[in-house]
Parts: structure tokens; C-alpha cells; sequence
DNA sequence: GACTCTTGCCTATTACTGATAGGAATGTCA
DNA sequence: TGACATTCCTATCAGTAATAGGCAAGAGTC
């Protein structure tokens, strides 16, 4: 393992260059990322970037990946309390803070607004386990059939896209993501129990 | 009004274009449009568009105001039930449809995916034509405290955007969309009925 | 220490994007 | 017929992602 000298020098530029992308991202917007203006960040020419990424996409990717991981690490931090009910709403709190938090990486991670960019299979792995904590925390609270996860997770998504658009200081709804878990939790226990 | 001949033969000049437009951004999604291709398709060259339209996001904002009257039009002629609940249900599900049957009109409309587009305050205007409606049935429904109304709003959105990402044939989305009504409308009933 | 040889970055260039400048032709109206 | 506005053109520019090819610095081997 001592050729990995020089492998690691080149995984910490790489590193660099995607948290220099984010920075980007987040002053202009994802769509906006330029690799000139990249390039001119990191201390380099554009085409130099293409010894690091195969292309655009291939940068998005892991800039891909970098967010999903922020999630998990995020999720994995959270101290949740004992009843499942409450778990499930800090967990959806949580969640929707994360995605609220950052416009621009809510955008490469939950919206699909870079036209040609399809995430890798590694990449989309780590989406995946973020989504699967997300359904252990629901199943927990009693919220079991497909049709409640899905309703819940698009109750979800939908108040994070109108917090997002919304002017800022707008309603509640932090409030409105513990009504909803009430409500279709209720309504799943009521179903069961019948 | 003689004067308007000339001015009547640029208004269906422009029409086509918008048509056009659509067209193109079906084939290959809205933030793919480009102005060379789109003089290609009307037979000009893409310098001519400028006649027409001063920007490119000029373009955009008579595709939002042309695909939001489509929107009035389509809510206009729904024949909807005398009972409020089963309209609202009506309702929602003609919205979804529209949503859903035209992915690169959805993208334009609702979703913000062309980064420095903003519609103009006419375009806008009948934008807001068309949620007022949506507005005026739910409150017919019981459903009139801000908070439920954003509530279900997300909801529905949240759902749209969940059957647009998802492969298809997936979910029963559409008995969703019912669920959701009942769930809300039977909590706004509960709570103002106590 | 001199030898390859890979790696990192460069300049130059291409095709495509939206946008502007300026000219030529067409048709309208006095 | 003459003035004018409309419509479309060619030519051009700056910015985008991407490719080709070259130069130099550092690593490892003899």
C-alpha cells in the first residue's frame, strides 16, 4: 500500500474540488455551476478538471454522493426519543431541515432539474440507505402498508417544495409535517385495529 | 381597426412559435429547448426569433402564460358533483391529470427548473386564475383555514411530483389523492364541528 | 545519477448556446 | 411613387462542455 500515496493526494483534490463545487452551487444556483468558473476556483484551467471527472455529469455525480452522505451522517446523528410517534416526527423534521437548509443540494438530491444527470449505481446506493432509515423510523410508528409510505413520503416532499418556494417567514410548517404524521398514522392504526 | 390586420397576422406567427416551443420541449424536456432549434422548426433562422420575443426567457413566460390557460380551461369545463366533498375529489384529480399527462408542461408550470425564469405579472396573473378556483372548491369542502388549505395543496403536489419520478404503473396515485382528501376534510370537519 | 513513465496541468480548438449589430427585401400607407 | 415599418437575413460575440496534443515535474528502477 505504498503506491496509495499518490492515489490519496489525488482523492483529497478531489475532495476539494467537489466542496468548491458546492460552494459554487450554493452561491448561484446548481443549474449555474460552471467547470470555468470550477476551475478558476480550485486554482486550475477548465479542461484541467477532465483529469478528475470524465465530464459534468460525472462531477454532479459526486457532488451526488458528497449530499447523500451529508444525509445519512445527518440521520445517523439524530437521538430520538423512545415512542415511536414522536421518533417518526423528529425523524421527518429532521429530514426536512436538511432538505430545507441548502436550496441547491435539496435540488441535486430530491428535485431532477439537471437534464442529461442520472445518478450511479454507487451513488444511488447511498441514496437509498438514507431512504431506508427513513422507512425503518415509519414502520416503527405503525405506518407499514406501501400506501401510507408513499403518502406520507409525498406529504412530506410536498411541504419541503412549498417551504422552499414559499416567500421566507411564511406558515408553519414544521407544524403542518406533525399533523400530517398524525393524521395518516391515526389513520393506519385505525385501519389495522379493525 | 384596420391597423390590426398586420398586427393579428403577428399574433398567430407568435401562437405558432409557442406551439412550437412545446412541441420541442415534449420531445426532448423543457430546459432543452433551444432557440436554434425552434427557428429550425418554424423555418427561420435563430436570430429572427428576436423579432418575436426579446429573450429567451421572454419565450418561456408565453409558454407558462399559454400552458396555464390551458390549465383555466380544462379546470372551466369540468363537470363536477353537487356534493363538495366528491367535487374537491374531482377537483384534484382533473389537476393531477393535467400534471401528469404533459411531464415537461408540469416542469414549466409548478416546478421551478429554468434558472432566471420568472413569469411576468400577466403570465403570473393567470397562474393565480387558476389556483383561486382550486381555492374556492376547497373552501366549498369545509377545507378553509390556511394551514389545511397549504396542507393539501402539498399533499397533492407532493403526490404529482411522486407519480412523475416513479416508474410507471406504479402506485394506485389516484386513490391517494381521494385518501388524502378524505383524511384532510374529515380532520378540518372534526376540529371546527368541537 | 540518468533512465523511463505516469500524472497534472497547460494551450488550442470544436460545436453549440443565447444574444446583438446591421443590412436587404417585402409590403403598407400617404 | 416615396417614406416607412416589418420581417428576415448574415456576421459576429461571449460563454458553455468537451477533445486533442504537448510540456514539465515527480516517482520508481537500473
Amino acid at each position: 500500500m505504498v503506491v496509495d500515496k499518490v492515489a490519496q493526494r489525488r482523492e483529497l483534490k478531489i475532495a476539494s474540488i467537489v466542496e468548491a463545487a458546492w460552494g459554487l452551487a450554493r452561491e448561484r444556483g446548481i443549474q449555474l455551476v460552471s467547470l470555468h468558473a470550477l476551475a478558476k476556483e480550485v486554482g486550475m484551467r477548465q479542461p484541467s478538471l477532465y483529469a478528475y471527472f470524465d465530464s459534468k455529469n460525472a462531477l454532479y455525480d459526486a457532488m451526488f454522493a458528497h449530499g447523500n452522505r451529508e444525509l445519512v451522517a445527518r440521520l445517523s446523528s439524530l437521538d430520538l426519543p423512545d415512542d415511536p410517534r414522536a421518533a417518526l416526527k423528529a425523524f421527518m423534521q429532521a429530514f426536512a431541515a436538511f432538505a430545507v437548509e441548502d436550496p441547491a443540494r435539496n435540488s441535486l438530491l430530491f428535485r431532477r432539474v439537471i437534464p442529461g444527470f442520472e445518478p450511479s449505481a454507487e451513488s444511488y446506493a447511498v441514496a437509498v440507505d438514507a431512504l431506508s432509515r427513513a422507512g425503518a423510523v415509519m414502520n416503527a410508528a405503525g405506518i407499514t402498508d406501501p400506501g401510507d409510505v408513499d403518502c406520507l413520503v409525498a406529504m412530506v416532499a410536498g411541504l419541503i417544495e412549498a417551504q422552499l418556494s414559499n416567500e421566507p417567514g411564511g406558515t408553519r410548517w414544521t407544524q403542518h409535517l406533525d399533523r400530517m404524521v398524525d393524521l395518516l398514522a391515526d389513520d393506519a392504526h385505525e385501519r389495522t385495529s379493525r
